[in-house]
DNA sequence: CGATAAATGCAACCAAATTGCAAATCCTTT
DNA sequence: AAAGGATTTGCAATTTGGTTGCATTTATCG
């Protein structure tokens, strides 16, 4: 898959470099999958002297500046993924006992549904679509347990 | 609009009956649009003893049951509202700044929506359509503020 | 390089939700 | 109606994801 490169991503969104910044967007740029804040502390390890409060931060302005997309869960974590044009928005699966989220093929329906919201007078800024239940290996566990 | 009886939902949904179960779904019943547990807490208020932990476990019985949807938001409040005939499936809009949520009319394209997505091999529960930004009167209080 | 604005780290904090356990309540069976 | 066992509730304490205030560090621009 092809990615975005950083320093222009950066520069783009009107953001000054730092080791921090980079890190994060390092990561989500490598990731395969959505990340929530506590994933990308996890994965920067010790490549870069972080905390987390920064890690919110940095998310926030990538927010902000349109850079990542957010999806919430149903437990409070919120995830981010890329909204670049390598990762169009798509619908998503949550796992509720592992609490895992997967990207779904978004088949291109969104814009057709899209059109048919009427929205009265909200300013809309972002729509999530996800789709909760349970995960191939939680059902399988899950029904080995409850047997 | 007509209403769900509450003793019967409590029966079909195999649910013993207890006041604070009453009170709860009584709440919701009532709501015309999606109450977090504050809100349920409010609501009730002196009406029954009823304590925030109970509201939790309360509410989670009636999601395992299917008698209520859950609709998770951006800061972690979970909304929740009837799953009864009364009251189909649709999006939703969620105000960042005062975090409401308001519903939305479906236009009832979930259904299309469900057959384009091929969710592997996961077993889906439930779909959360959630439009998020600024409601009318935030808009304008903004506006404002920033002028 | 030096100044100024912005970003970071740390500690404390907050709010939503959860857990463990004892007390109260419900429901079935006499 | 009373008894007994299972379920539900209340309370206190805890967990968790996220936020705030403020001092220190870092980036950026002249």
């Amino acid at each position: 898959m092809e990615h975005c490169d950083i320093r222009t991503t950066l520069e783009n969104a009107g953001l000054s470099k730092t080791v921090q910044r980079e890190a994060v967007l390092s990561t989500l740029i490598r990731a395969d999958l959505p990340l929530c804040a506590r994933d990308i502390l996890v994965r920067i390890g010790r490549e870069c002297r972080i905390n987390k409060v920064t890690v919110y931060r940095v998310l926030d302005s990538f927010r902000t500046a349109g850079i990542v997309r957010e999806i919430p869960t149903e437990h409070g974590e919120t995830f981010y993924e890329m909204a670049c044009r390598h990762n169009p928005t798509h619908p998503h699966f949550y796992c509720r006992i592992c609490r895992s989220l997967a990207c779904l093929p978004s088949a291109g329906i969104e814009q057709k549904w899209l059109q048919g919201i009427r929205p009265g007078d909200a300013a809309i800024e972002s729509v999530v679509i996800n789709f909760t239940g349970l995960c191939k290996s939680c059902q399988k566990r899950n029904r080995t347990v409850s047997v």
